[in-house]
DNA sequence: GTTAGCACTCACTCTCTCCGAGTGCTAACA
DNA sequence: TGTTAGCACTCGGAGAGAGTGAGTGCTAAC
């Protein structure tokens, strides 16, 4: 059933009213708070129907209304208003980007210091993911004997590299060939093209090194298939700013669940892969238990098509939506720029 | 002046029954659960006598006693008992830390989890810092045109690397023969070695790639350097399972401190760095503003005498020192052997 | 369809009282 | 002289009860 523009009017003012209050809203203060032109009463009646049909829910008789999840919900697809900036909010994220990043590492870790100075909501950023990368070079660096690094490029530009040792002597320009024989038996494969059999042959042909180029091998396979979304977590405490957290058991639920990354990163998972748009998820939406009277919102960042990361902010389901989405908007678009400038892009 | 020997045994029961409860510890119930042989009367007398020098304090006239910061600090250099952890404890321990670890990062942000779920309170760590290292070798890869990874490996055996981009072609032989240079010219060097006039010779040596060696040498300089402690943070929810943080505003004063690992790392740094033993900083010892009501129990672990860092736990005043104590020692032992190994030394 | 009026509900706050744990002091005891 | 029993006093906290006010639903009039 279609809602009369009257009915949106009342739910969008109480959803507002009630984000920037924390207080049921009674049909007084709307009629009072808003230029409606319509009476308590009637705005008493239109209520009523809003909560008959789920919009709305009452804690107890003699309070006001507060909007369920689908009131929210609502209100988000529908009657949410872009929030625009002002200019000293614009300027001051400008100034707290304007750092010369050189590290992925500095850039994602600072990132949720950014989104929870600006939302002041608690942020999270999950590290960048490659996306059907390929491998682009792979070096062995010898570091003592017995002991080398591998360094894996991917074709996405992202460095990784891990300390291996291994048995058997070895010694500078046998691990320099070593290193190059890996490096052009593997440019340009994919985790999917690296078959056994592939990796096989290239043990025998290797001979005597087959053991080290196992350990290699096996670590380019990890470097092409990590999913581990490692994730950042800033501004945790401003989660205490709002009411509905200032019961000491509902905070450590949120804390727990915090504390744990894995937690966040297998709910950031969860969010919106596919789009450009910012998806939010509210209250049970997310699926995660005990954080119910929590809503996500998380914007997608990606470089070219093989670099992809989300960046979002987790607060009370009462939060206010349109200033958080634009602020992920900008920061997301600023975040995107300076990746591509990092990755040479 | 000295405690007698009563009044030793006292304070020890009030240190010991109101860390375990919470609550203000009256004379009667001394009398009754601690078998001292005296009366309430006269362990009231003692208690007047040990308020007055200090030891203890009233929250009002109608309450029990709570040690003071004094109290505590007496408690923890003279009167506390070595815990031993019971056979659960340690097999548990072990457990959780039995994990092949292969890189340095992984290590340090796991050991908080373990630290956390050990003591039950919230733990701190500090990345190992780097003492007086000297480069054992560098490397340049070439990632693509006009951009390079360059490897540095510290006599530690620690590998740090970073992206750099630079102007001028250079092809894979060139930058091999650059990174050869460089390494020869700066293995064993430490940072006061690099002197601007070495630096200037090199970058004559070099003649054309002059600028690609300012970028190279001025990141060497600061992998030496290096010294923003890098702070993990784990379990921090734990610390609303004392009651003396169960009011909001307390809670959301320690959770902004730890929301910054600039201020972790601070205090972290204030603790004692020299010796191998525990340092405790109980109440406003750890002279950080709002941190009046936590005490840091802080372990120095090093490999070497090259890798340093910390591992500890931060908690209420009123914190089982004990068992935090001996935790933290064995945890450190066992993070000690790990490095080790890893480090290959 | 809209509005005014009115009875009713119910969380919250304030006040008051009671209770119990704890203290300090005094006097008696070993 | 040190220890103990006894007693009056203090004070926070829990619980009961009354009052308040914001809000609702329903009815009747406009």
């Amino acid at each position: 059933m279609e809602l009369s523009q009257r009915k949106c009017m009342i739910l969008q003012a109480i959803v507002e009213d009630y984000i920037a209050t924390a207080e049921p809203v009674g049909s007084r203060n709307i009629a009072k708070n808003h230029d409606l032109g319509l009476s308590a009463a009637t705005i008493r009646n239109e209520m009523a129907d809003l909560e008959d049909m789920g919009y709305l829910e009452k804690p107890h008789t003699s309070a006001g209304r507060i909007p369920s999840e689908l009131g929210y919900r609502f209100y988000v697809d529908s009657l949410m208003q872009r929030y625009s900036m002002t200019v000293d909010e614009i300027s001051g994220l400008q100034k707290s980007m304007d750092r010369k990043y050189d590290q992925l590492e500095g850039v994602i870790s600072e990132i949720s210091d950014v989104i929870s100075k600006v939302t002041k909501y608690p942020a999270v950023v999950a590290f960048p993911r490659e996306n059907k990368s390929r491998v682009r070079s792979v070096r062995l660096v010898l570091i003592e004997e017995r002991m080398a690094l591998v360094v894996v490029v991917t074709d996405a530009g992202v460095v990784k590299n891990r300390r291996i040792s291994f048995s058997g002597d070895i010694d500078y320009s046998a691990i320099d060939a070593v290193s190059s024989f890996i490096s052009k038996n593997l440019a340009g494969l994919s985790a999917a093209d690296i078959t056994p059999a592939r990796a096989m042959l290239m043990y025998e042909a290797m001979g005597d090194y087959g053991e080290l180029l196992k350990i290699v091998i096996s670590f380019v396979m990890e470097c092409l298939q990590e999913d581990c979304a490692r994730v950042y977590i800033g501004g945790a405490s401003n989660i205490l700013n709002n009411p509905e957290f200032s019961d000491i058991d509902r905070a450590r639920e949120f804390f727990s669940f915090m504390d744990s990354r894995e937690n966040v990163g297998k709910m950031l998972s969860l969010m919106g892969n596919d789009n450009d748009d910012i998806s939010i998820k509210i209250g049970s939406e997310s699926g995660v238990d005990g954080m119910e009277d929590t809503s996500i919102v998380v914007a997608n960042y990606h470089v070219g098509d093989k670099l992809r990361g989300k960046i979002g902010i987790i607060g009370p389901t009462r939060m206010d939506y349109a200033r958080v989405v634009s602020s992920l908007e900008m920061i997301n678009d600023r975040l995107v720029e300076i990746l591509n400038k990092m990755m040479g892009q």
